[in-house]
DNA sequence: ATCGAATTGTTCGATATCGAAAGATTAGGT
DNA sequence: ACCTAATCTTTCGATATCGAACAATTCGAT
């Protein structure tokens, strides 16, 4: 059987057999993986009235636990959006009552944002259904490669210089 | 040495143990180490003179070989982007003087769209300094690795349905 | 106290995408 | 031949993003 990304690599391989290709497959894999796995959670995510955008930021002010407030500047950092698009995102997500816009009192430069009770029962009841979602769509490997998997994206992540300040 | 997902992961089970978000970790790592590799495949292609979709284009123009030409409908199922965008593509190629758009004279419903010799000339000079960027971006991985790696992602294509017709 | 630099968010203009509707051409059935 | 359905591309309106410019606030040195 052979995914997408083998009759590309074909392709060039026969009309530029000078070139290498093998690194252009994993590239081209893990993009293709990647666009295929998110559209697996988006539509889920929109059988629940909710668009990525939307899950990103209500997850994100949920794991950062009580009281699910972070400033838009840590929002950005969080979730690797400018700030022009997390003032778009957040003026939406307000507009639906998910969260709230306060100016932080202790520094009237930053605005916190936080959960609303109604947007931390929706994002409590949608992460469950997304992570079995998430199961549903790795289904097809078991769960040695699965480990062995995530074991090389993280070593490829961090040769990346994926890490944390 | 962590990368960022394992912060991501933390949290999560700090705040929802109930969870196994494992899933999670592999569909955030493979997310986030394509958006990376694709940084750094758009920061050669720039100084190259080429956005990414242009080079997407021209390149699947080239790789399809002999006379590099390829119809709207070809080029959209090809890249994976909607017919609306291709539209405008080729105009944008085709205003730098890069692809030809014509209509096909055996069916005037097509449109075919065909690199210049100025196109191919410059898509057969980046294409090799893309794959040596490619190469040097997954530097971090030995080559035993990169197989290894390689092969899961094809079997995780194979199973999200990612085959050809 | 006050001025300039640094920090934080928002606004603005440009860009690229998508889905749906519309336009043009061809194919098929009678 | 003709009419309808199917195919292919373009146009249009809506959406979401980014970088740069801007505005407000705080910090630091004097």
């Amino acid at each position: 059987m052979n995914d997408a990304v083998d009759v590309f690599l074909s392709q060039w391989a026969r009309e530029r057999p000078d070139l290498d290709a093998s690194s252009m497959g994993i590239v081209g894999r893990l993009g293709r993986a990647s666009q295929l796995l998110w559209r697996g959670v988006e539509s889920l995510l929109a059988e629940e009235g909710l668009q990525r955008w939307e899950f990103d930021v209500l997850g994100t002010l949920r794991r950062s636990g009580e009281p699910y407030s972070l400033s838009a500047k840590e929002l950005v950092s969080m979730t690797m959006v400018g700030s022009a698009a997390t003032t778009n995102r957040v003026d939406r997500l307000a507009a639906r009552g998910l969260v709230t816009r306060e100016v932080d009192p202790t520094n009237r430069r930053r605005t916190l944002v936080t959960l609303t009770p109604e947007g931390l029962e929706l994002v409590d009841r949608v992460v469950g259904l997304h992570v079995a979602n998430q199961e549903r769509l790795l289904g097809g490997i078991d769960g040695r490669d699965r480990d062995q998997l995530a074991g090389l994206l993280r070593k490829l992540l961090v040769s990346l210089g994926d890490t944390l300040d």
